[in-house]
DNA sequence: ATGAAAGCGCTAACAA
DNA sequence: TTGTTAGCGCTTTCAT
């Protein structure tokens, strides 16, 4: 293993001076710079991360705490992150939580435990009974809702209005009698701010809320969606609109609406959340909310960083809110 | 910030003796050890994982290298990588290559920066030249096709046999006119050998070989799937079969038959390659080829892991090559 | 502009 | 069973 001592004394100058061209500092002449880095390719010199690690105190890694990383939301926010973070020399080590509570308070612990110089933690699991978890002294920013009353930098969906929108889209769209599927709208999450967005939107247009077209489900992916979009249709339930809480239950809902021998757009007409890229290429493509998930991505990178770069400083938390659009697709335009 | 020389001081015993305990050394009387937790959760101590780092020269992570986080395959396969990393108590530190052969050699001497304690590298852009590089004294399992001679462990699918297999479904489903959609073929890559698959499939049924029907995208994703296939069809290009190399380009390419007025499976059937998680909820549902990803994943880590652990052993390079299965499924169901 | 000294917090190797 | 010593390779501080 070459060290810095090797490349010094090759150099014929000391560790330091190696440091400081390693480093980009100033104060080294440039003939002495010259002599150093020849010493380190010759040497085929690397720094050792763990070393200047430990002596910066940093390691250089943010954590990213997400459900799980198979699913195109979440991929897509880990690709971003990842993107941004390395803007900043930053890497990023990926944990998957399964939305449990357990492991997104772990994952908090591992951040805690210096392993990362952040955390950005997709809170799914953490209900308003873990806002103190939160308030701990080394750079979190939560991605979710602003849930937890306590004082975090938070980067959040417009979950309400864009549920709101894509609702009213519905209506306006002639449906009358607007289902939803979304998870337990048990606490104040993302899914229940969902469901506020929906209910607004039909109180609004002066329609009833009809208990059975509120359709919970587990796990919300598409296996899930498209068994209980069967259920629905086979069930005889009368409803001409669909509104899911996010794409991945509308993509097994087309499915299972199809399997039942329903048409979208014509019978019912489907919404979904998110935008994520297939969406656009299903069959019907499928109508949906568009937030920035780009623009959310890096303002988390940035809020993280931010809190990094100055450990000490009392900075206001922050709370960003993405804008969000409504991409008109097939299964809401017949 | 709280030393383990803090903790050793206020149980009144040596700094090493904390560390025992810490790492769950033998040889700690469970008085002593008594006295060492208690001091530790009194001080809120907690372990500098860089100084660890350093100490043993580990980083317990390590890292994995993919052309893009965001897409059906590879998230499904970082899910996998960071659960089976998980049992052997390592992280996961995700870089996106962009398939670009300079990234992929960047993240090779990332991981000789010994910022990793082993590398998997999903290889796409590197090629045959590029042999010697992957001759590295440090652990490293490429994850693709043995195009690298050289002595490297690792995992491959089975791209030819199986390519074979989708393209001889389509032929015993009756297709006489099949088309392959796949990336440039200059090199031995995986996409080069699908393509092989598929031309054997066609020799042995004496189906003659019309290059009209080889057709190459530049970027093997959804969109280009969706152009290619509406190009194919609208410019009247003779086909009743179509085996696309991957589930992204399938997807894509169901959606241009559509738009082109083009029925799958009655006019034209279509086979991916994958079985990604959306496969089975497309309309139609997609018939594919199924390779044991979750398998492969953790075969990639073991190897990675056996590296690690020995690192001096000369240990003999291995070759894994996962089985498969065909995936029947509407999209050549007809 | 360069260098010497002193750690960062931990652990391996040896000593007691 | 426990403690002492001596680093891991780098950077910070302070001299020169």
């Amino acid at each position: 293993m070459v060290t810095i001592r090797d490349v010094a004394k090759a150099a014929g100058v000391s560790a330091m001076t190696v440091s400081n061209v390693i480093n980009d500092h100033p104060n080294v002449r440039p003939a002495t710079r010259e002599k150093v880095l020849d010493a380190m390719a010759r040497l085929h010199y690397r720094v050792n991360v763990a070393a200047r690690n430990l002596s910066k105190g940093r390691t250089g890694t943010i954590g990213l705490a997400v459900p799980e990383v198979n699913s195109p939301y979440y991929s897509r926010l880990a690709a971003t992150v990842i993107t941004a973070a390395e803007r900043h020399d930053l890497r990023v080590s990926i944990e998957q939580t399964g939305a449990s509570r357990e492991n997104e308070l772990a994952a908090l612990a591992l951040s805690r435990y210096r392993l990362y110089d952040g955390l950005i933690l997709s809170a799914a699991g953490l209900g308003p009974a873990d806002a103190g978890r939160l308030k701990v002294d080394h750079p979190v920013v939560i991605l979710g809702e602003r849930i937890f009353g306590g004082p975090v930098d938070h980067v959040a969906m417009p979950n309400v209005d864009a549920s709101e929108a894509a609702t009213r889209h519905l209506i306006e769209r002639g449906c009358r009698r607007i289902a939803i599927l979304c998870g337990p709208v048990e606490e104040v999450d993302v899914a229940s701010l969902r469901f506020t967005g929906y209910r607004q939107a039909l109180e609004k247009a002066g329609l009833p809320a009809d208990p059975a077209l509120i359709q919970t489900v587990g796990r919300q992916d598409m296996r899930e969606g498209a068994e209980r979009a069967r259920e629905m249709a086979g069930s005889g339930l009368d409803f001409d609109g669909l509104f899911c809480v996010n794409d991945s239950l509308a993509m097994g809902a087309l499915r299972g609406l199809v399997d039942a021998g329903v048409q979208v757009p014509d019978q019912v007409k489907v919404i979904g959340f998110d935008n994520v890229k297939e969406s656009e290429f299903l069959i019907p493509s499928l109508s949906t909310i568009a937030p920035d998930h780009d623009l959310m991505a890096e303002k988390a990178v940035d809020l993280l960083i931010r809190r990094i770069e100055e450990p000490g400083a009392r900075i206001e938390h922050e709370e960003f809110v993405s804008g969000f659009s409504v991409v008109v697709r097939e299964s809401t335009d017949g």
